[in-house]
DNA sequence: CATCAGGGCCCTG
DNA sequence: CAGGGCCCTGAT
């Protein structure tokens, strides 16, 4: 049987001229870059950063947009000036929905005060949060976009991650030039829904190309609003989300996190989540790592209430390190 | 060259 | 509820 090639996009960006500016005012603390930048991160053509400025391209209102965020204040003083480029003026409504999204997502206006309270003292926890005062779990994507994220992050390694989402942004992403850079935007439902399975296999993606069929058709039908979700109680989320074919407990977790801002959730931890854990709370080897049960209980332990937002403290600061110095143990853990 | 596990999930028995 | 299969890739 002849396999088809998948078709390679080659058409010139669309360049985005109408340019706005908007001031936003987080709530403080706010640490700038350690909320728009994750090192944990793998990269992906929709965005780029670097200290003090975020470029992230955003489906919003059927619109694709180019955002630029700089950071304009300080931790105590917070404030990120917002640029958007569009192919069209944007009128004051499009613009302060826009403002109210970026803002739900990033999680600006999070109170971080009782964390900071309760947590200051705590002779582990303390110290990474007077080096990382202010970061907040965010997501910079639809809860559409992660999924599909999720998806490509599914039993592959980081290098394969990065192929596929190349590969999907390539197919049917667009192509998006505005401050100097180009970049790739999402696509909407509709756009995959209509690609078939075997296009989408034949970008490499496997057998998730079931799973991104299915999901992209949940969307696609409207049969899963976000925003309805997020007047829903976690619980609800977590049930509409496993419902979706292809999304299971690990990927669930992560939305529930960081999509939803639920900032004590936390019931899996993977395998090589549980090595780097062990390392880090029982100073383990990471060939002999302690039991999920035994790590689940000491978040339960101590950081009740803040499971998530406790650990993402931990995880971040330790990939944070990973970018300017070598941490053997980890380097195998993560497999580039 | 072959084999295998990987930042899961589904389905089967 | 444990375990096999799934796509592809790069490590061994």
């Amino acid at each position: 049987m002849l396999r088809r090639v998948a078709r390679e996009k080659v058409s010139k960006p669309s360049v985005l001229a109408a340019k706005h500016l908007i001031e936003l005012f987080p709530k403080a603390p706010f640490n700038f870059d350690a909320t728009m930048h994750k090192p944990d991160h793998f990269p992906s053509a929709d965005n780029d950063w670097e200290p003090g400025i975020r470029w992230q391209t955003m489906l919003w209102q059927r619109a694709p947009l180019g955002l630029k965020l700089e950071n304009r204040g300080t931790i105590d003083c917070p404030e990120i000036s917002l640029s958007i480029w569009a192919s069209d003026e944007l009128d004051q409504d499009f613009l302060d929905g826009l403002t109210d999204e970026i803002t739900y997502r990033c999680n600006l206006q999070l109170d971080l005060s009782e964390f900071n309270r309760r947590f200051g003292d705590d002779p582990q926890l303390g110290p990474v949060i007077d080096k990382w005062r202010g970061m907040r779990p965010a997501s910079y994507s639809s809860l559409y976009e992660y999924l599909i994220i999720a998806i490509v992050l599914q039993n592959a390694t980081v290098r394969r991650s990065v192929n596929m989402m190349q590969a999907l942004f390539d197919n049917y992403g667009t192509l998006l030039s505005y401050d100097d850079r180009e970049l790739y935007c999402f696509w909407e439902p509709e756009v995959v829904n209509r690609a078939t399975e075997q296009e989408l296999r034949d970008l490499k993606v496997g057998y998730r190309a079931k799973s991104i069929k299915r999901v992209t058709e949940a969307f696609a039908r409207q049969e899963i609003d976000e925003f309805e979700l997020r007047n829903k109680s976690r619980e609800e989320q977590r049930e509409a989300l496993l419902a979706l074919y292809g999304i299971g407990p690990a990927s669930v977790g992560y939305i529930l996190g960081d999509v939803f801002h639920h900032l004590d959730e936390l019931n899996h931890i993977s395998p090589w989540e549980q090595k780097i854990y062990s390392r880090l709370f029982f100073d383990t080897d990471p060939d002999e790592p302690v039991s999920v049960d035994t790590l689940l209980g000491l978040f339960n332990e101590r950081f009740g209430g803040y499971r998530m937002l406790a650990v993402h403290y931990f995880w971040e600061d330790l990939f944070w390190k990973t970018k300017c110095e070598k941490i053997g143990w980890l380097e195998k853990l993560i497999r580039l």
